[in-house]
DNA sequence: TTGGAATGTCAACAACACTGACTTAATATC
DNA sequence: GATATTAAGTCAGTGTTGTTGACATTCCAA
């Protein structure tokens, strides 16, 4: 079966591998956004409003072209979803004091509330998970996942990991 | 919260912790999809043709309903993507030989030059990610991501896997 | 000071998901 | 054999989210 150079077992990296991966990449992701979905149904809101304030969340006073490039749409695209958060007062826009073109984006008090019901159901499952896996399982998914990031993302990735310990 | 037999501290189910592999699943899901996109955005296609050619050439001769549970979406959504691939021959129908009512999908030829064409960008992304990460990372990726499913989701899953060997 | 770059906004359009209502054909059930 | 159910497909309408194009404002540097 491995007949590979040095002895060494590159089993995991056959086309059948890797298929199941990319099967499993699938799947999990659906996983991974049904709980938050079914809450922001219920409200007018989708998957990049809870992009949006989970990012604004994480790095309050971020600028709209700071925001853009972490989540990799257009300005437009994303103003849309701004528009509709600041209107309905769970985001805060506020112009630059140095630089007037800037806006910084911050969660208002509702914001962080609802910020924190959907984060809670998408931990609750990450963490079920986590449990389920173990911390070596755990470090591999990290691992593998980096791996997979184009390295803007990576960057962008590490910055805000590095920003929260 | 949790402590394991012997004092260990579950550290990497902290909220920080959980954090980061939300953020991880995020950015890596966008590395995922960012080379077939980019074939597909050459022709009139979207990522719902190329997740439908997937598990079309994965179980060839598999019935709408069928694929339409494993995608998770509404036949009418589906069948707006099946039209397009069997108008442009891509995708062959055939009515069933003991169930009349039902179509068996099958890739023609262009039908599968295109799939190898957008799994290969695929699996080349996963294959470097693999080999980045290792035989062990890559195990304990799939277990977590086989965590995270639904339980649905998780039973389609296997049923791919088990049929691949 | 003027022209270009950066930042953000508005409008229109396409892809793709959804619900709901319906038709057709074949199969199951009583 | 009449009736109900299932599989597939269609038509119409709606919402989210992505895209381009056009444009206003602000800043900075030649």
């Amino acid at each position: 079966m491995d007949r590979r150079p040095g002895g060494e077992a590159l089993l995991f990296l056959t086309d059948e591998q890797l298929r199941q991966g990319i099967e499993a990449m699938f799947f999990a992701y659906r996983g991974f956004t049904a709980d938050p979905d079914r809450i922001l149904a219920e409200m007018a809101y989708g998957r990049a409003h809870h992009r949006a304030i989970h990012f604004i969340n994480r790095a309050p006073g971020t600028t709209v072209n700071n925001l853009l490039n972490i989540l990799g749409v257009t300005k437009q695209s994303l103003n849309r979803v701004l528009r509709t958060l600041i209107a309905d007062g769970l985001v805060e826009s506020k112009v630059g004091r140095s630089d007037k073109r800037e806006r910084h984006l911050f969660l208002t008090r509702s914001g962080r509330t609802l910020e924190q019901t959907l984060s809670d159901a998408q931990r609750a499952r990450m963490r079920a998970a986590f449990r389920d896996a173990g911390p070596e399982a755990v470090a591999g998914f990290r691992t593998v996942l980096e791996a997979m990031m184009d390295p803007e993302m990576r960057a962008s990735y590490t910055r805000l990991k590095d920003s929260g310990t």
